[in-house]
DNA sequence: CATGCAAATGCAAACCGTTTGCATTCATAT
DNA sequence: ATATGAATGCAAACGGTTTGCATTTGCATG
């Protein structure tokens, strides 16, 4: 993404645009993988931004709120993690090998929700799904036979 | 549940038969609610039982190592929750304004995890599903035109 | 460009659910 | 009854995250 327009993100959310969040931003933009708050701040020393954790944390935080990046709690990591919001609706895959986690885009849930909504009367305005198992990678290295 | 089918539970487990371990299968089996490490240490000082905390944290990490008990972790709750272990699959409904949790036990994902193998070559072992939003009685309460 | 003010930051300390080390007690097999 | 390893109590540690407060910075205004 252009310098441009991830100032923008910040401005239109009514954000002072500082350094940490463009960088951060950034960051989070071009990563394949989903970062946490540590992961964040090591980079920015490594790219010669000087920061403190907690202000990662709080940039984070506004970020958040501001739905420019998403916050990802997935059950057996102990810190949160972060990834740009590209308002995809997507879920994770997550391998108990190696622990990497994959993305899939396409969920069978809204008619399923519909269902729930009229049998229960709860009324549904979202879900989170992880998927666990074992990538392709770890299938072959642990000699587990897929499908 | 009667005292001796815990009892055997944790005696099948391989589990010396302690007091902790019996009083606080037995909680989780009566209650119709999710339980945290500290509402169960709280419930058992008041039914006389003097123990510590860690004493439970342990506890419920061995019945939950043993299949006896579930530990379930939602999004926003920061302690840990429990929840005996019947055997049924199922996913909770949580309400976010009155942060009450429902249980559903129908699930649509079977046929859907197939077609994520075939696709991704991931193998799927598993799944967790949280749906978000409000309960009848929220909806009441906050105006909320439910379907 | 200078000024003022709220917002953002750095730093150190606190927070809080959970875990751990160690001495003591307890359950149970023999 | 005894021995042995498992379970427990207690206090301290852990670790990711948050917070209070003094200082700095972004930005609107004149
Ligand atoms: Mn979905
Ligand atoms: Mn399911
Ligand atoms: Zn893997
Ligand atoms: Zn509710």
């Amino acid at each position: 993404m252009e310098k441009k327009s991830i100032i923008s993100k910040i401005t239109e959310a009514g954000l002072k645009k500082t350094k940490y969040r463009v960088n951060i931003i950034d960051l989070l933009e071009k990563s394949n993988t989903l970062l946490s708050a540590q992961d964040i701040h090591t980079q920015l020393i490594k790219n010669k931004t000087k920061v403190n954790l907690s202000t990662v944390y709080r940039t984070l935080d506004k970020l958040t709120e501001n739905g420019i990046i998403n916050k990802v709690d997935i059950e057996q990591e102990k810190q949160s993690l972060y990834e740009y919001n590209r308002d995809e609706h997507h879920h994770f895959l997550i391998c108990k090998n190696c622990n990497k986690i994959e993305t899939i885009y396409n969920c069978p849930l809204h008619d399923y929700e519909q269902e729930i909504m009229k049998d229960s009367g709860f009324y549904i305005t979202g879900h989170k799904i992880e998927f666990y198992g074992y990538c392709k990678e770890c299938q072959k290295s642990l000699n587990i036979s897929s499908l």
